[in-house]
DNA sequence: CCCCAGTCCTGCGGGC
DNA sequence: TGCCCGCAGGACTGGG
């Protein structure tokens, strides 16, 4: 669930370690089958006490904190995921902590009930490899409308599901996609490739409208209650959900319709038959 | 190139 | 009331 809005929540969440010093980082006691850390614990704390952090970065739904000898320090949420500076939703799904001092945050927690995200420590060889531009495609918000139509308009994939597509763009994920294309009007369904310029333009307007006042209610809180700030707190983007999870309630800018749910690429998809009308060009 | 199904995992809600 | 099954989907993988 933790997209861009989520994750940059996250990361804005614990930003004041920049500057202070790694005391301890380890695995917490947690019953559950352990989540993917690596290196392993030992050697991972080895290579992080004593260091300095000198940034915390995004790289689409990951949050990268940078340390002073080059290696970054990649928290993945995936589903459930949650960096915590505080009070976490339950002890038992604690799986990381990292101990600091000299600043603000004594410390960060890494929180997954499912256990699907990871913490991984790469050096800045690992990170351009497994995470540069090759794997991952620009981030949503630094996009120019160009670049995205550059990017996508020679696929044949339906542009919702194009949207999903870390190596395109990265950052949006299920919720937001549904999202952006109800506000652009436009058909999830509809072939990247038959997509026109002005359509690719409002793509990339409403992709950053969406994300950006996602960003300010500091991410979606859905009525499982998993995400949640890093100081435990839930996000507020729900109550402004267009069409994501409606299906059957009135689309809100046509004020008639019912929204509708489909699937594609095992995924659902939430939009409005009206607003977003599968024709070549809207309201002609 | 693109699609699909399977994998990881837990909690919850529908159905009986 | 209680239990079981299926569903939720981010990233990845293997087969077509």
């Amino acid at each position: 669930m933790p997209e861009l809005p989520e994750v940059e929540t996250m990361r804005r969440g614990i930003a004041a370690i920049v500057g202070s010093r790694i005391a301890a980082a380890d695995r917490s006691p947690c019953e559950r089958r352990p989540i993917l850390i690596q290196p392993r614990p030992t050697t991972l704390a080895k290579r992080l006490v004593g260091r300095e952090v000198t940034a915390v970065d995004r790289l689409g739904k990951r949050v990268v904190v940078r340390i002073d000898n080059g290696d970054s320090l990649i928290f993945e949420p995936r589903m459930t995921g949650l960096v915590l500076v505080a009070d976490p939703p339950t002890k038992e799904h604690l799986r990381f902590c990292l101990e600091l001092t000299g600043g603000p945050i004594r410390q960060v927690w890494y929180w997954d009930r499912r256990g699907l995200g990871s913490v991984r420590l790469l050096t800045a060889e690992q990170l351009t490899s497994q995470l540069g531009s090759g794997k991952l495609g620009p981030d949503a918000l630094q996009l120019s409308a160009e670049e995205l139509q550059l990017r996508l308009a020679s696929s044949r994939r339906a542009i919702k599901v194009a949207l999903l597509d870390q190596r395109a763009v990265a950052g949006i994920g299920n919720l937001y996609a549904s999202e952006i294309l109800n506000l652009a009007g436009i058909h999830p369904a509809r072939r990247c490739d038959q997509l026109t310029r002005s359509q690719w333009r409002r793509v990339h307007t409403c992709l950053g409208e969406v994300l950006q006042e996602a960003i300010r209610h500091e991410g979606s809180t859905l009525s499982d209650g998993t995400y949640r700030n890093a100081l435990n707190r839930a996000g507020g983007y729900q109550n402004m959900h267009r069409v994501y999870d409606r299906e059957g309630k009135i689309c809100p800018t046509c004020q008639a319709t019912k929204i509708v749910r489909i699937v594609q690429a095992q995924r659902a998809t939430f939009f409005c038959p009206k607003c977003q009308a599968n024709r070549r060009r809207r309201g002609a």
